[in-house]
DNA sequence: GAACCGCGAGGAAACGTTTCCGAGGTGTTG
DNA sequence: CAACACCTCGGAAACGTTTCCTCGCGGTTC
C-alpha cells in the first residue's frame, strides 16, 4: 500500500517530452495532430496518470455530480424513483449523492444552502411541504433544482408532479364500480400535501360515482402499516356496513387487509380493498392488492431527463409535468 | 435568476479590510484575535461569501466524500445499509454517493478504478462476487475500502460480513424444535456467495437437529418472489409430507406462502415457513413470517465506523467484523 | 521570393482555497 | 534599557487542472 503520490500531468508532460497543455489537450480532444496523442496516451499508460476530478472541478466550474433529496430513503416512492434518477443520471456521466433529510425541514433547507458550495451542479428535490422559506431559497439557488412535489405555480423551477387526486378518485370510481357502495377513507395527515390532495379526490370520485359522501367513515393517521392496522380496525368495527377501504398508501391498505383478517371479514368477499403507490408489497400480499401508481419511477426519471437538459445549458422556461395515475387492479377489490 | 458570480475569499478579505490568510485563517478557527474573527464573520455576512468546497478539496486533499457501491439500491438488504450509513457519515460531515452497479462485475472495477481520480476519500463495496481483479484492484486502491461481504483472508481490506451459513441453520434448529420433520429447502443459485453459505448451514442444521438430509425436498431458484411461488407449489405438490419450508430470502418466502395457500394448506398448521433477511415484507405478510435477520442495519453502520477511523488516519491492521444473525420468530412458525 | 495566413505547441495565468514563511509589533525578562 | 521571544498578520506559493495568448514554423499566394 505505497502512498506514493499520484502522478499528474506535469510527469505525463516530462515523460512525453511535450508541455503541459499539450498534455491536456491531448486528453480533452482538443488538438489534431494524431502523433500528439499517441506519445500523450503512451505517457498516462506509463506513469499511470488518473486526472484529478476536483481540479477539473475548480477549473470547469462544473463538478459532474448531482444530488438528490429526500425524506427518507426507505420509503418506497423514493426508492423507485432513485432507481431510475441514478443510472439516467450516470449515462450522461454525472454521479449521484443522496440526501435524507429525515423529515427535518431544517435539514432541507440546509441542503438548499449547501447548494451555493458548489459540490454539486444541479439537485433533485422532493420536498415534505413547501415553506415561504423553501420557495425564495428556490428562487435564488446556486444551480437548476428540480422538483418532484406540489409547487406554487409562480416558482420558477422545473416541476414533476404526481396526480394523488386523481389516483384516490380513480380507486374510488373503480370501488363503486364494482359495486361497493359503502367506501371508508383511511388518509395520511390532512395537513400534508399528498393526504389532502387524496382526501380531495377520495370526495370527487365519490360525487363521480353518485355516492353521499360520510365523513364518519374516513380517517386521517399515520402512512404507516400499524396505523392503519389499528385505524381500520376501530372504523370497521364502529360501521360494520362498510364494503371497501381505500388505503392512502400500500402501508395503510396492508393494515386494513389484517385488520379485516382479525375480524374475520373476507377479501374482497365482504370488503374490498385498494392501496395507493403500488409498491412490491402489493403484489405480494395476500390477497394481492390492488393499487393506483402515482408513477414514482416515471418521475425519477422524468426528473432526471429535465436536470439534464438544464445542465445541458437549457435555459427555456420551467416546464411543469404532471404524471398520470394508474390502477392496477388485483384480487383485493375484484 | 441573476448569475452574478459568487463572492469568494477576497471579496471577504478586501471588505473586511484584512488579508485572505486572514480570512481563511478566522474561518477555520486558527486565530485567536477574537476582533479579527468578529470583523470576518461581518464581512462574510455582508458579501453573502460560502466556501467553495472544490477548492478546499484540492487545498486539503480531501472530499468530504464517501462511495457506496452494490447492485441495486431496490434490494431490500441494500437499502437497510444505506439507511444506516448515511447519517453515520453525515454525523461526521461527509457526504454519501450512490453507485449501483446492476448486476455489472466490470461496473464494479469500474468503481474500484474511479477511485483513482479522488473524488471520494473512501469506499464501502459491498461485491457481487470477488474475482482475482477485485483482489488486485483493492489491493492498491488509492482510498480506503470497507468490503460488505466475504473477502479471502489475504486481502488487506478492513471487511464486515453477515454469517448466512449460521442463519439458515439458526432458522432450521428452530423449525425442527417447533416439531417439523421434513424441513424443504428453496435457496438461490448454488454458486452465489449467499447460496452456497445456506445451503451449508441449512445442512448442518439438519444434522444438529438430527434430522436426515434429502435433496429432494431442496431446490435452486433465483432470490425472487415468483421465482419462490412456482417453485414451492411444485415441490409441495410433489412432496405433501413436507411439514416446513425455509426460503432463503423473505421474497422466496413469501412466494412459499402463496403456494401453500394456493394449495388450501394451512401455515403454520400443516407447514411452517422461515424467511430470510427479516424485510419489511415479513411483519406485514400474512401470517407474519417468521425470518432471519443478517443485520443488515448493522453491517451498515458497522461499515461506515470502520471507514470513518480510517479517514480518522487510523493505520490500525485491517479488521474483520462479523455480524450474528438472529431469528425473529412470528406467526408463520409458531 | 517575400509577405501573409493558419495551425500547432509552449508559457503562463487563472480557478479559490490553505498554509508556509517572514516581518512587524508588543510584552517580558535579564 | 536592550535583547529576545512570542504572537498576529500579510505576502506568496501551492494544490492540479484548463485555456488564453503568443510565438514559430510551414505552406500558399501574389
Amino acid at each position: 500500500m505505497s502512498q506514493r503520490r499520484r502522478p499528474t500531468i506535469h510527469e505525463v508532460a516530462k515523460v512525453a517530452g511535450v508541455s503541459i497543455s499539450s498534455v491536456s489537450r491531448a486528453l480533452n480532444g482538443n488538438t489534431s495532430n494524431a502523433d500528439m496523442v499517441d506519445r500523450v496516451n503512451a505517457a498516462v499508460r506509463e506513469v499511470g496518470y488518473v486526472p484529478s476530478v476536483v481540479a477539473q472541478s475548480l477549473k470547469t466550474r462544473h463538478t459532474g455530480q448531482v444530488a438528490f433529496a429526500m425524506e427518507d430513503i426507505g420509503n418506497a416512492a423514493y426508492l423507485e424513483m432513485v432507481r431510475r434518477i441514478q443510472p439516467t443520471l450516470r449515462d450522461e456521466g454525472y454521479r449521484l449523492l443522496l440526501h435524507s433529510t429525515g423529515a427535518d425541514v431544517e435539514d432541507e433547507l440546509g441542503v438548499l444552502a449547501s447548494l451555493s458550495q458548489n459540490y454539486v451542479d444541479g439537485l433533485i428535490l422532493c420536498p415534505l411541504r413547501v415553506t415561504d422559506r423553501h420557495v425564495e431559497a428556490l428562487r435564488q439557488t446556486a444551480v437548476p433544482v428540480v422538483v418532484i412535489g406540489l409547487l406554487p405555480d409562480d416558482v420558477p423551477v422545473d416541476n414533476v408532479r404526481a396526480d394523488s387526486r386523481v389516483g384516490a378518485r380513480l380507486a374510488v370510481e373503480h370501488l363503486a364500480e364494482a359495486g361497493a357502495r359503502r367506501i371508508a377513507f383511511i388518509d395520511g395527515p390532512l395537513d400534508t400535501v399528498p393526504g389532502q390532495a387524496r382526501y380531495d379526490g377520495y370526495r370527487s370520485g365519490l360525487a363521480a360515482a353518485g355516492l353521499e359522501p360520510d365523513d364518519a367513515i374516513v380517517r386521517f393517521t399515520d402512512f404507516q402499516f400499524e396505523a392503519g392496522r389499528q385505524t381500520a380496525r376501530e372504523l370497521l368495527t364502529a360501521h360494520p356496513d362498510v364494503d371497501a377501504v381505500l388505503g392512502a398508501n400500500d402501508l395503510i391498505a396492508m393494515g386494513v387487509l389484517h385488520a379485516l383478517r382479525e375480524l374475520g371479514r373476507d377479501v374482497p368477499g365482504d370488503v374490498r380493498v385498494v392501496g395507493m403507490d403500488d409498491t412490491p408489497l402489493a403484489a405480494t400480499s395476500f390477497p394481492p392488492l390492488s393499487s393506483v401508481s402515482l408513477g414514482s419511477a416515471d418521475r425519477g426519471r422524468i426528473a432526471a431527463e429535465l436536470l439534464l437538459r438544464r445542465l445541458d445549458g437549457d435555459d427555456a422556461p420551467p416546464e411543469r409535468v404532471t404524471v398520470p395515475p394508474s390502477l392496477t387492479v388485483r384480487e383485493s377489490s375484484r
